[in-house]
DNA sequence: ACGTTTCTTGACCGTGCGGTCAAGAAACTC
DNA sequence: GAGTTTCTTGACCGCACGGTCAAGAAACGT
């Protein structure tokens, strides 16, 4: 399935035909109407499975942090790097959501993801280390610093992840003032 | 071509067809093959239009303003104005940057709008409001914050302009801390 | 050994696509 | 108003797509 990711990525979803995704595979076409129902539902459990795989990533990094707002930075950290180690999910998570089709699955990952670094921020205000406001705001403006930032300086210029993700965090701890 | 731009918006630059396109502008096949060669060069012509006219937006609102950092806050909140007024776009150039054939043309036009960016910070940095740091990063994190906004705020939940505008801003200067 | 279930094959089907073009209609000369 | 250029039409073409299926190979149970 990481095979036909790749595929995907590299021509795009509507390009990739079946026929050269189980010529990739090395297999008849037969084999993938066994496993899969339909190219679609095919798309579907890639973007499924990647994004559990990205989850489970994050949690297991931010496992030790108690405090809240390393728990964000760790987070932010261990995103890029799995970004990086899958540079194809990256067009093909960007892709999806702008099909109706596969919108809803993208979204719900994204709120679930958005969902976790909110929950840090909160804890982070009890604590007293950042001043009340809208938390879900706070969060998705996080996410898309870091996933604007992956796209710019992780693909298109390969620049280190550490580098990437120490500008990431500082941006958000501080923003341009500050 | 507003039309165009409407219908590839709405169902993907894929799945839309020549024939619905020419089907919606009411005339026959002929007449969009005699003013474009490909249905690939009408999309990039959308894409270009749209790109041009929002940086006149932009340009345009920003031209009173003196203070840097207002700069910054005014072509924001532009931005966001126009993505609303041009819901069509935003998918479109989002799935664009996501193609090998369109990225270049996206990647061109959102350099632009991040070294429109960057030049403000930079003035930032020269008058003292703003601490030396890699304006080009600042830059991208500011263009990151606002197309995240208004996925989320603008298009799923339709919030209002100044709302989200004001949050954006209000992220961009001063991070989570500060 | 033999029946049965689980896989695998690839030729094949219907469909709809992007793009062409012979045929004309309008609009523009002079 | 004849001649010429500028548009417009839609039937048509070749092709490649997603998906099917009859046929058979492996694997398994007994």
């Amino acid at each position: 399935m990481a095979r036909g990711a790749q595929l995907f990525a590299e021509k795009g979803y509507h390009p990739t035909s079946v026929q050269e995704i189980v010529a990739a595979l090395g297999v008849g076409k037969g084999v993938f109407y066994w496993y899969f129902s339909s190219k679609e539902e095919f798309f579907v459990e890639i973007l499924k499975s990647a994004q559990t795989d990205l989850r489970r990533r994050q949690q297991a990094a931010i496992g030790d942090e108690t405090e809240p707002i390393r728990r964000i930075e760790v987070g932010i950290e261990e995103s890029l790097r799995w970004f990086r180690e899958h540079r194809e999910m990256f067009n093909l998570f960007q892709f999806a959501v702008t099909q109706e089709k596969f919108a809803p699955i993208l979204r719900h990952g994204q709120q679930v993801a958005v969902g976790d670094v909110a929950r840090h921020v909160k804890d982070a205000m009890a604590e007293g280390d950042i001043k009340d406001q809208d938390p879900d705001l706070l969060a998705q403006a996080i996410v898309g610093v870091m996933s604007h930032l992956a796209r710019t300086y992780l693909y298109e210029r390969d620049e280190p992840v550490d580098q990437v993700a120490q500008g990431a965090t500082a941006f958000c701890l501080h923003g341009l003032l500050g």
